[in-house]
DNA sequence: GTCTATACGGGGATAGAC
DNA sequence: GTCTATCCCCGTATAGAC
């Protein structure tokens, strides 16, 4: 490990580089982007990038690295402060309310991983295919045990529906508009339609927004 | 109007182009893609697209009018062929498969649409943006009227209810797999959720899908 | 470590032959 | 209407000064 408390040296350099890239990609895309855009953004030259980076796929690969682990981190230790013995229901609206707030607000990184997703070249995607599997096995798990708890319908097939259930978290990134509502209400639209459906006569969970 | 059935002329090869350009674009994205790739498959070198449209941006803005046209009319005859009386659930159930398969198989523009939603300029989107809000109103209203018909709860925001479901299907051309299930099979699926939603107790629709 | 300068290729767009 | 040839800009990447 490095000796001390934040990395020695102006290494910094590299995560205000970073942390450039990832606000330029989460707005415009990968190819949308140009190197003097981030350049500009970390208040340097395009050319000085490289002393950092390898190459711009480079670059965009270690913001992808950063925002699954993100996401994943946020949304994994916001299911874990609810403790282990936790209703797993809970932890399914916590982890969907965690997940939404930080392709929203909290993270850069999570939401140019959403945005570049599916723009990048073959083998970088391969390459993250394995980190995005095991966010995909969280949620599984997440699912699975909701299900075994009792709770939750089995005549389902689960893969789809955590696929159609992140659909409709990661699809805010293109609409969500922060005049509107916050994360956290459209959260509870999402747990409230995911759990107990739009047909009348289920209890009608807490919300206490008005249309 | 023209005299005959097709368009005279080989106006027909503006409509390869077209073709072309939306397959281009679904696989791609816009900056992705350059006009060589899309002559290529049109079968023709890149200048001569020029005889036929303005520019690049040109032609992705014809891409992008057609796909939300394909997903409207086509949503729309599905709903309409339920005949007027029909019940508001089952005109919603019928709107969502057939979003569902037209953005899966039946069109490329309506794929290609999604794909580069967030990739084109603001001057494009802008232009765009009234057609697409018409579309959102076709939504709105089905989902009011099933409100309105007493069988959806009333304690939640429409707008971000229809912005989550069409979010779930929309997300679909993400990670949906033809080797899986098919569209319809999806369909059941965002329908079982969003309506009945996935805690028991609830009458389990008529899922004949095992997990 | 960051700069300036530049090589190098690629992509959008135009001109003019056929 | 489609071709070839070409212009010109821009973006990635490199070299070398400071």
């Amino acid at each position: 490990m490095e000796p001390m408390t934040q990395q020695t040296k102006s290494d910094r350099t590299r995560q205000r580089i970073l942390d450039a890239a990832a606000v330029c990609f989460s707005e415009s895309g990968y190819s949308g982007v140009t190197l003097r855009d981030i350049a500009d953004r970390a208040n340097m030259k395009a050319g000085s990038l490289y002393y950092h980076f390898l190459s711009k796929e480079n670059l965009v690969e270690e913001v992808l690295c950063v925002g699954v682990f993100n996401a994943f981190e946020l949304t994994r230790r916001a299911v874990e402060a609810l403790g282990q013995k936790a209703d797993p229901v809970e932890k399914l609206r916590a982890a969907m309310a965690e997940h939404l707030k930080t392709i929203l607000s909290e993270s850069r990184y999570a939401s140019a991983n959403l945005r570049i997703l599916g723009q990048v070249s073959k083998e970088i995607r391969e390459r993250h295919l394995e980190q995005q599997r095991e966010y995909g096995r969280f949620w599984a798990a997440l699912f699975r045990k909701a299900v075994a708890s009792g709770q939750l319908r089995k005549d389902l097939d689960l893969s789809a529906v955590r696929m159609l259930v992140l659909g409709a978290l990661n699809w805010s990134v293109e609409w969500y508009n922060s005049k509107g509502r916050t994360p956290a209400e459209i959260a509870e639209h999402v747990s409230a339609i995911v759990f107990e459906g739009l047909l009348v006569g289920r209890q009608q969970s807490r919300l206490a927004t008005t249309s």
